[in-house]
DNA sequence: AGTAGGCCACTTTTT
DNA sequence: GTGGCCTACT
């Protein structure tokens, strides 16, 4: 394909010289659609930022005419930072470059005209949006057990994603119909409070390419290029984005891995890159399988473990760094041994020189991030934590959100009912209910009629009306009226510090003076800090970024410490040391995906996705018991581990590197979940056969199990398995354990065997009076760690 | 109107 | 184990 002719000649040699010859053929592909199929640490934001720089600087691309769409904030701005460092400044000035969602959010603003909101909506979280649905579900006197405004919002996210309107929403079930309902009135409510929710800037900006002619040409001519960074990402709303942005001009450059797609939930559909080949008959497909980061080692576990998925194309990764290290594979006795494992490690490590910032943590779910932050926390060693609601999600922070959004955009009755009483003013419900009556009776909004309150007082002729709650509603407001009078002239940390002031906000969240007020004072401070920032740009440009930004773009950058993170945070992220926890069959893959094939294939993309991003060395561990919702669950080790090359992997005994914690009772020749034993009952044959006979622990078993547990089993009993479930290992028929033998338990101490009995599955159950404690207990055999004293 | 105590859902993953 | 929410009491 012919490049267009005119521009300087393209820097070759610079280029030749940085780039490998796939990058290269990336970074200068011509016109039309590029496809870029990118492994893990093959380069990918190198060619990215690269194309970029080579589209302004070498081809001479007005930056107004390009558009680069990524994910997630962080990607965006470190995106930004390298091509800003390889141009001259200011070069790339006009450039768009951002997520989906604030990309899209711009336009919004721009082109509000010809939307049902005007252009100083606010953006609803999660959380706004099941306050919404919430006050629906009790105005249609619903009862809120049978709809669960969490269940009824993800449904009608879900609906939103495949561009479902409430009219259109299929029913089949008298639930059905009451969800089109609530999906209709919260449509409704979003109108009514200015307000869009997350998967309204894609929709409505859709929305807008779609329908709206003027609107089309104008950015569809603008955006003569179009980047597209984790294309396997998108969903049927995005990609349908990207392809109104080039409908134009129709050069597409995206680039993706199918193998690194984790966002099905989100609707993501790694099958788009194979509709993008498709539809545009790619011209150019071009496949980046060198790797800069890792081992030979570390590449083949991934490759191992990617290699049993379909519908992909199939990438030989290489790598010129050497085979390296072996895997280390441990297997804990329970979560607590699991996070002891990880920081006794981890500091050895450190002892031999290495830095606290060369590791990461990673596990499936935050929850998971507990145990470990105990352990770090007993060693007297640093950590950071990635995501899992630190600052963002804290209730003081989104109550100060909320007071100034309700300043930019009066009319957010989500953000009102949240401040209206706050800190306690004599606003009960009543008062809002009554003022919510008078409102709706007017077609006015809450605010306006507090707004008039404040303006005429007695001579309203809301004041008789509202009866006792008058006087509080108009106080507030006329601390309202003075608020937004304030945020005419005021910069954000000037109106934040007079709301806080008139609220006696510190005097509220600091009562009770323990440790924990200090943080969320500190946590509102921290707030004003960050308003400082915006003094220039003003409020809607501070709220804006408050609701895109999250929790996972404001990582504290440089602490030389550890990193403790979910897979999905640790995408695009690399480490010198990686640990891979909670190798358990109902941790990772998720119990949740057992029963979806395409579900299961994810698990096992985020466990490539997780162990691609270890340089050097790379850790895999697990724990035989589980603490979970405070019981304790025993684990099967994950079905990934059998494909993981046994030759690769050299498994870590407990206590077997310096610094244990020495907690382990002596003496117990347990089973354990690893490598080198050749036992007929070793777990490697058990899995196999277990699992190839389609035995499985689903999320229903696992819940009744739970259930059944929390009536007052031991804890630790898996004795209620059902026969299919049931390891063959401890099938037997003979006991081990005779009535009147002195034994001795880890946790219980010593005890008596009183009796014995082999369930039909063949699980021995024996009852013991521990002496110790006193205690009469009924336990697994084969799971309670039982030394035989006599 | 405000608060204390009990109940129960929560645990995938995030823009 | 915990936090949010409902209920019943002050």
């Amino acid at each position: 394909m012919p490049l267009p002719s005119g521009y300087n000649p393209p820097d070759m040699n610079g280029l030749k010289n940085e780039l490998n010859e796939q990058q290269y053929q990336a970074v200068t592909a011509g016109l039309g659609q590029t496809l870029v199929l990118a492994g893990p640490g093959s380069g990918k934001t190198r060619v990215l930022t690269h194309r970029i720089a080579y589209l302004i600087d070498d081809l001479g691309v007005r930056p107004y005419n390009i558009v680069a769409v990524t994910f997630t904030n962080k990607a965006a701005r470190e995106m930004k930072n390298r091509v800003e460092k390889m141009l001259v400044a200011g070069q790339a000035e006009g450039l768009w470059l951002g997520t989906f969602h604030s990309i899209c959010a711009r336009i919004l603003r721009r082109e509000a005209q010809y939307l049902p909101v005007d252009s100083n909506f606010v953006i609803f979280d999660v959380e706004d949006q099941v306050s919404l649905i919430k006050n629906i579900i009790k105005d249609l006197n619903l009862n809120d057990k049978l709809y669960r405004p969490n269940q009824v919002q993800s449904a009608i996210s879900r609906a939103k994603n495949e561009m479902i309107t409430p009219k259109e929403y299929l029913i089949k079930t008298s639930r059905d119909q009451t969800i089109r309902d609530i999906y209709e009135r919260y449509e409704k409510g979003l109108r009514i409070s200015n307000a869009v929710d997350f998967d309204d800037l894609l929709l409505l900006a859709l929305y807008l390419l779609h329908e709206v002619p003027e609107v089309r040409e104008r950015y569809a001519r603008r955006f003569e290029y179009v980047l597209v960074d984790e294309f396997q990402d998108t969903n049927t709303i995005q990609y349908e984005l990207v392809k109104q942005f080039a409908s134009y001009h129709k050069n597409l450059f995206v680039v993706g891995d199918e193998d690194q797609s984790i966002y099905r939930w989100r609707g993501a559909d790694y099958r788009n890159v194979l509709r993008f080949e498709e539809e545009y008959n790619t011209s150019d497909k071009i496949l980046l399988e060198q790797n800069y980061r890792s081992t030979q080692t570390v590449l083949d576990v991934a490759r191992a473990v990617i290699d049993r998925n379909m519908n992909r194309t199939r990438k030989e990764l290489f790598t010129n760094r050497g085979a390296g290290d072996k895997i280390h594979f441990y297997s804990g006795d329970d979560d607590r041994d699991e996070a002891d494992y990880v920081v006794r490690t981890i500091q050895s490590e450190m002892r031999s020189g290495a830095q606290g910032s060369e590791f990461a943590i990673m596990y499936r779910i935050n929850a998971q991030s507990r145990m470990l932050e105990e352990a770090f926390l007993k060693a007297g060693l640093p950590y950071r934590l990635v995501g899992a609601q630190r600052f963002y999600g804290r209730r003081e922070v989104k109550d100060m959100v909320a007071f100034l959004r309700l300043v930019h955009n009066p009319v957010d009755e989500i953000s009102l009912r949240r401040v209206i009483n706050l800190p306690p003013r004599k606003i009960g419900n009543k008062a809002v209910e009554k003022l919510a009556e008078i409102a709706q009776l007017a077609d006015v909004s809450l605010s306006s009629v507090l707004l008039e309150l404040a303006a005429r007082e007695e001579e309203s002729p809301y004041w008789l009306e509202l009866e006792r709650s008058a006087r509080p509603l108009w106080v507030f407001g006329r601390l309202l009226a003075g608020w937004i009078k304030a945020a005419e002239t005021a910069s954000v940390p000037d109106l934040l510090d007079r709301i806080i002031m008139d609220i006696e906000y510190q005097e509220f969240v600091t009562e009770g003076s323990q440790e924990e007020t200090i943080d969320r004072w500190g946590n509102v401070q921290e707030l004003k800090r960050m308003s400082y920032d915006f003094e220039e740009q003003g409020l809607a440009a501070f709220l804006e970024n408050l609701a895109l930004v999250s929790d996972q773009d404001t990582v504290p950058e440089k602490a030389d410490a550890p990193t403790l993170l979910t897979f999905h945070a640790a995408k695009g992220l690399e480490f010198d040391q990686v640990f891979i926890i909670g190798l358990d069959d109902g941790t990772l893959p998720h119990s949740r995906s057992f029963e979806e094939p395409e579900e299961m294939a994810e698990e096992r993309r985020l466990f490539y996705v997780g162990i691609t991003r270890a340089r050097n060395k790379l850790y895999l561990v697990r724990a035989e018991r589980r603490n979970m919702y405070g019981s304790y669950d025993a684990q099967l080790p994950s079905r990934f581990l059998k494909d993981v090359p046994q030759e690769l992997v050299e498994e870590d005994q407990a206590g077997s590197n310096l610094g244990r914690l020495g907690r382990r009772s002596g003496g117990s020749q347990r089973r354990r979940g690893g490598w080198d034993s050749n036992q007929q009952d070793s777990y490697f044959d058990d899995w196999d056969n277990d699992y190839d006979n389609d035995s499985m622990i689903t999320w229903e078993s696992v819940q009744s199990r739970r259930a059944e547990r929390s009536q007052g089993h031991a804890a630790i009993l898996p004795s209620d398995q059902t026969p299919s479930q049931q390891p063959k290992r401890v099938k037997k028929t003979e006991p081990t354990y005779r009535p009147g033998m002195q034994v001795r338990h880890a946790k219980f101490g010593e005890g008596v065997v009183l009796n014995v009995v082999i369930e039909g599955d063949g699980e021995e159950t024996v009852e013991i009076f521990f002496t110790e404690i006193k205690t009469q207990k009924k336990l697994a055999a084969s799971f309670a760690k039982l030394d035989i004293i006599n």
